[in-house]
DNA sequence: ATGAAAGCGCTAACAG
DNA sequence: CTGTTAGCGCTTTCAT
């Protein structure tokens, strides 16, 4: 149609643009990638012909070549936690914002979901992986990854790679701190298989610390999931609830995260235990439904957003070599949310 | 180390594998590929080789052969938003199970953002595109795509495309005949950026046809934006104040979607305004927080796990050609969830 | 049933 | 500053 449209409808290649521009396919590649040393006139005549052409570079072929994509692998523990959620929405804006894709990759807490997505990724060839979350065994990944692929964890700490994350241990100290000078004196940590190991033992190491300067007993985690529609048995229902009644009754939880802290406030909805009268609760991450009024979640915020701009910074220099040597470790302070749901305990 | 490695440290290729067989790179290929007429000892032969090397078909040479990847692009509106989260949870899973990774792209209700992330999917040459939302003129889209990648639309309806999605209309006319049943008389369809806007048509037109028979008045689409925790405007909050209070008020709402109606309660909250005894709110999604004691709203389901599987199942149709000629349409049947956010108006 | 050979579109030495 | 050339690893006719 068009006049100097050929009749084939094929999409150029660098080739058609170097024979309209009567250049070598080579030059019109050092245009492209907006290499140095092309007199200004031929860079001219070829980007009119990639104008007049249409031409976009073959992604794909490109790919090949180098061996490698400019896709960022991310693995969350579950879409459904709003905390993965929101890390991986400002996750996906920064690498986008540096022509990165992502690919996402939902673990659901389980070490072979995660070990058959990581080895997906490699075989994909993502230029980098962002773990937020991660289940299973270091080796396990590290053998996965075989060295292949600059990783990034984000939102806890690992020895063998870069991570960015709250101090999870000041995090849980913070709001210890808070429930005994509110004069708690029978404090549990929960956990929970949607919160990574690692940041886990960490928070509860900082239960542990504060509770145990001030003299107080420090119990081992508490695993708890919250019961899901279908399974709940009555059996367990019962079991937590003792935890809350009677003479040694805890008075007050730190949750693995807010939402588990969300779920034990509706246990607590359910039994008629009164939040914070009967029960306070702290959660973890200050995530947005924290905040809605009947909630009133008090809770350790984390910087979302900072976290995942330096994740997905450092991941980046990592691939394109401006970050080198042993791995970083950045660390930032969070800082404690005080709302309606922890209070004194009730005099007994 | 091992007997038997070269002493170079590349990945094995498919030449590598033919050589230790002691056949040509195509019989490798035949193997590999699984396709017939292949000796069954020369098969096995060369799967010892394969064995023996370790080696792995390099997914981006053949991606570049055959110029498609394996990668589904999923448009989302927003992560924020549990509904997005949870289908985006489910796409993913399903892709997986056939093998297809996940790429995922949040266009908060942008068409501009939308445009570009539909760009950058086909730059990378994915197999397929699923809509979970779009913002934007259709044309633009289609232009985007210009027809080489296959599409699907997941929760709403689109023509020229291949569809899944709940009957919008009938799920807003379930809601509507709730209201009316419970005597109110005065319902607003409140709309947002936040719900892809063909859903939230067919959404409005059902709440229109429902209080038309009823010889009830319907007033057009009410946009309103939950106030975001920094930028709340007092102007904005009185205005809508207005629409629930006086002789004229408006005694029940069908949000946009639960995200809404959850940010509805808030505001209601804040202003002393008790649900459901001065407002009856109905939500749109069943998200799994609507379920929630402190929230529990009554809410029109979508069934997540069917439209996730129906729109991974189709495209992958499309892509790998079981499926062919015009463009396929399915409708599931909404269900409503009656829970405590709706009650009779308050007799005034 | 198997092999030889021609690309796929681009990059990156290396020459000129 | 520009062109020549040799791959990257695999698929796919087309012979044999």
């Amino acid at each position: 149609m068009t006049p100097g449209s050929t009749t084939k409808r094929k999409v150029p290649t660098i080739f058609d643009v170097a024979e309209q521009a009567g250049v070598s396919k080579s030059t019109v590649s050092n245009v492209v990638r907006g290499s140095a040393g092309v007199a200004v006139d031929t860079r001219r005549r070829v980007q009119q012909a990639i104008e007049s052409l249409g031409y976009r570079p073959n992604t794909l072929a490109r790919q090949f070549v180098h061996q490698r994509t400019t896709i960022l692998g991310v693995l969350v523990g579950d879409l459904n936690n709003p905390f993965y959620a929101e890390m991986a929405k400002r996750v996906e804006q920064h690498a986008f914002a540096h022509h990165y894709t992502a690919m996402l990759c939902n673990i659901e807490g389980d070490a072979d979901f995660a070990l058959s997505r990581i080895e997906a990724l490699v075989e994909q060839h993502v230029a980098g992986v962002i773990f937020l979350a991660y289940f299973g065994s270091s080796s396990d990944i590290q053998a996965a990854l075989d060295g292949k692929v600059p990783v990034m964890f984000a939102s806890m700490r690992e020895k063998w790679s870069d991570s960015i994350s709250v101090a999870d241990n000041a995090g849980a100290q913070l709001a210890i701190q808070h429930l005994i000078d509110l004069g708690h004196r029978r404090i549990s940590y929960f956990a929970s298989r949607h919160l990574e190991p690692r940041a886990s033992r960490a928070r509860h190491a900082g239960y542990q610390a504060v509770l145990g300067e001030a003299g107080l007993a420090a119990g081992p985690p508490v695993y708890w999931e919250a019961p899901s529609e279908r399974g709940r048995t009555a059996q367990d229902e019962v079991e937590l609830l003792r935890l809350f009644t009677g003479r040694h009754r805890q008075t007050a939880v730190l949750c693995a995260n807010d939402l588990q802290a969300i779920d034990l406030i509706e246990f607590a909805d359910r039994h008629g235990l009164r939040v914070p009268e009967d029960l306070s609760i702290v959660g973890f991450d200050d995530v947005h439904l924290a905040g809605l009024a009947r909630l009133s979640l008090t809770t350790v915020r984390q910087p979302f957003d900072e976290l995942a701009q330096i994740a997905v910074a450092t991941v980046l220099g990592r691939i394109e070599g401006s970050i080198l040597g042993r791995p970083r470790h950045r660390v930032l302070e969070p800082s404690l949310v005080v709302r309606q749901s922890t209070a004194p305990p009730a005099v007994r």
